[in-house]
DNA sequence: GTCTATAGTCGGATAGAC
DNA sequence: GTCTATCCGACTATAGAC
């Protein structure tokens, strides 16, 4: 499968895959049929056998356009703690607590922006139906942006909390820390509600960003 | 619809209903079929139309089961907060911050037992599912068990923080606080992987306890 | 490379014997 | 109330014209 022909084809393989998006992640596998696929696409259905071999091809090859997809839009904010923690390793000096606490803010308030943006509407389905029940395009997806944005978050908390980042206490923090931004976007009906939100706009929004400072606040205050 | 028949039917609807909530979870309603879930509750696929009406009606009533098993197992809990908020009111004093947290704590705690314990891995793939993709099924799981749970949670969290419960700021550090506990179920498998926890059994479970006492006194000690 | 037509499979629900 | 047999529709994938 040496490579997706692109000849000819006018966009048929993306059209596909960026309708496979939000399709799969509204109705998952089994819920999404070829027909609604290629539907929404505005292509044959023959296209799915034809390109991707098949309908969980399709769904494999959608993963991996999350993963990427996840991967680019953190990616500067990453890269700019992965910058600090660099640093820190060749100085041999750790980050300050102050340093720590502003790099993770700022990364986190961009990861909430990323969560809670109508891009990610169209991920979010696709990845938590993933978490719940793992198949292969789960691991593609951790590979690519999940696994690394632990490791990087966890070693920030670890310094908030004055511990080894390798310590299950700060490891538990990272998850919570975590899974406390993600919930405005797995949850979001819940959430809106309990919120009396009738959407997340740029006020919502905002409000967000304090929350998760909050949040990385009361890291640091707590020991 | 009066009630479900129950003479002479040696216990086919329980164990349809027992067998559809673990079906149901690890499938989701279009992943699971009909001989799937017959087969393993043991009955006739016939059973399905006949009892329930369809498979639509078969994963209502598993919804209502699930919310009524939830309730019941926070149920005690529950009930002591209840009380120590409805004695507030009569006095006409504030929770003290002490009882608060001292409170919060203890239900947490056995919120998160419940979280983690095999039975909720059952409900787990079921609700969260509804979540993403909200159906008439996900309002009564709601109804009976997530929303006065919030609501509890939120008075806690106000009292904690010095706020108004209403507030917008107190609703979020509640929405992210029970996230945070629920991620160990809900992500369950990227949890274990990044603790290098091969399964939660009593050790871990302790370790969950006093990582939600964590969380709970960060509350106390963010401003 | 893209289309129409259709084959082949499996889904949920029904009919009717017992 | 429970079974076997079966229908009908929807699904994915293939065949073959263009």
């Amino acid at each position: 499968m040496e490579q997706l022909k692109n000849d000819r084809g006018d966009g048929t393989i993306e059209k596909l895959l960026t309708a496979a998006i939000s399709v799969f992640g509204q109705h998952g596998f089994h819920g999404a049929t070829t027909r609604m696929l290629t539907k929404a696409a505005g292509v044959n259905q023959q296209a799915i056998p034809y390109y991707f071999g098949g309908k969980e091809g399709l769904y494999i090859a959608t993963a991996e356009l999350i993963g990427a997809g996840m991967a680019d839009r953190i990616g500067a904010a990453a890269k700019k703690v992965t910058r600090v923690l660099a640093r820190a390793d060749e100085v041999g000096e750790p980050v300050s607590a102050g340093e720590a606490r502003r790099v993770l803010t700022e990364f986190l308030q961009t990861f909430s922006d990323v969560v809670v943006s109508d891009e990610a509407e169209a991920w979010a389905g696709f990845i938590f139906r993933e978490q719940m029940a793992p198949t292969e395009a789960f691991e593609r997806i951790h590979r690519a942006a999940m696994g690394p944005m632990l490791g990087m978050v966890n070693r920030l908390v670890g310094v908030l909390l004055s511990k080894d980042p390798a310590s299950e206490r700060v490891r538990l923090r990272t998850l919570s820390l975590i899974s406390g931004i993600i919930v405005f976007r797995m949850s979001r009906a819940t959430a809106l509600r309990f919120l009396n939100w009738e959407a997340i706009g740029p006020r919502e929004n905002h409000a967000l960003r304090a929350h998760v400072a909050d949040l990385v606040k009361s890291i640091s205050h707590a020991t």
